[in-house]
DNA sequence: CAGTTTTAAGACTCTTTTGTCTTAAATTAG
DNA sequence: CTAATTTAAGACAAAAGAGTCTTAAAACTG
């Protein structure tokens, strides 16, 4: 919910390269493997993220995948914005057209409270202090063995 | 997002029951169309609702559907859960299996903020309270014309 | 240049969600 | 009892989302 598949792989894409040394290309199919995502799949998701220049790639041995602008400035709101669009901020609760003061729904208000602060969560969130997070918990991105905590 | 078509559609038939007059039933195929939703997809709908006993349904002329319990009593917890699930309060945001304090992703904390404001809201809104804010305000539940306004 | 590694592009399939349609059962009215 | 009205149940279809696979293009290695 929420966020599509599609989101949710690149953000851990994004966040698993953020966690890696700058600037070197990581080939998708080592990411894919780490996230245990289907490779092709992510390739064509990272794709996307590419064409909107959030991550730059190169081709051929040593190739792969990065992030294209330092991870303090890229917000987990870029990722979502370049996969899922904006609409997720502007729909109704109830999907009816026009979500707006013009027309509200009886639900209007209460919604409007949260998607705002769902909307600030992602706009504040940056890449470079979830990567720092993650590496200072040892936190997960992907689905984890009990045994191994 | 966050709720499927299904819940939205039992969640407004729901509050359109709620600001006619009680203890009535009303015919689905009037609600429908009321409130512009397949007839036959909405009955479907609705019975999973009579099934969880949030209304209760007649058969043959002059029934219909109506509320099972006072309007005050119903939250739109309520009707999310029935239709679908308490999954939603439960899941990660990024997906990932088993989310909670054992085995955190790098966003839990943040999205558990949000979830439980979610959850709130729902909890704490009952059916009657948005319907007499409908009935004050002359709400929508449905797409409007603009030049109605 | 030939062969290898890696992303790019797009066709294709599978699954889930959404929506439609048909038939059956209950209830009422005459 | 018969016909009309209404929900119940479930098969079926269409659309969207998720995932797979094949082929092409770029870059490097020797
Ligand atoms: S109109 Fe429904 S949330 Fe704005
Ligand atoms: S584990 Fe991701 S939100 Fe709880």
């Amino acid at each position: 919910m929420i966020l599509s598949k599609t989101c949710i792989y690149g953000i851990l894409a994004t966040l698993h390269l953020a966690t890696k040394k700058d600037k070197e290309y990581l080939p998708i199919s080592q990411i894919a493997k780490e996230l245990d995502i289907s490779f092709h799949f992510l390739t064509k998701i990272l794709q996307k993220l590419t064409q909107q220049e959030i991550m730059s790639s190169y081709r051929g041995p040593n190739g792969g995948i990065a992030l294209a602008r330092p991870k303090e400035e890229i917000k987990l709101m870029d990722i979502v914005v370049a996969i899922d669009g904006s609409e997720i901020f502007e729909q109704c609760l109830l999907k009816l057209p026009g979500c707006g003061k013009l027309k509200p729904c009886p639900l209007h208000d209460e919604w409007g409270l949260i998607r705002k602060q769902i909307q600030e969560m992602l706009n504040q969130t940056s890449v470079a202090s979830v990567a720092e997070k993650i590496v200072k918990n040892s936190l997960r991105l992907a689905d984890v063995n009990p045994l191994e905590l």
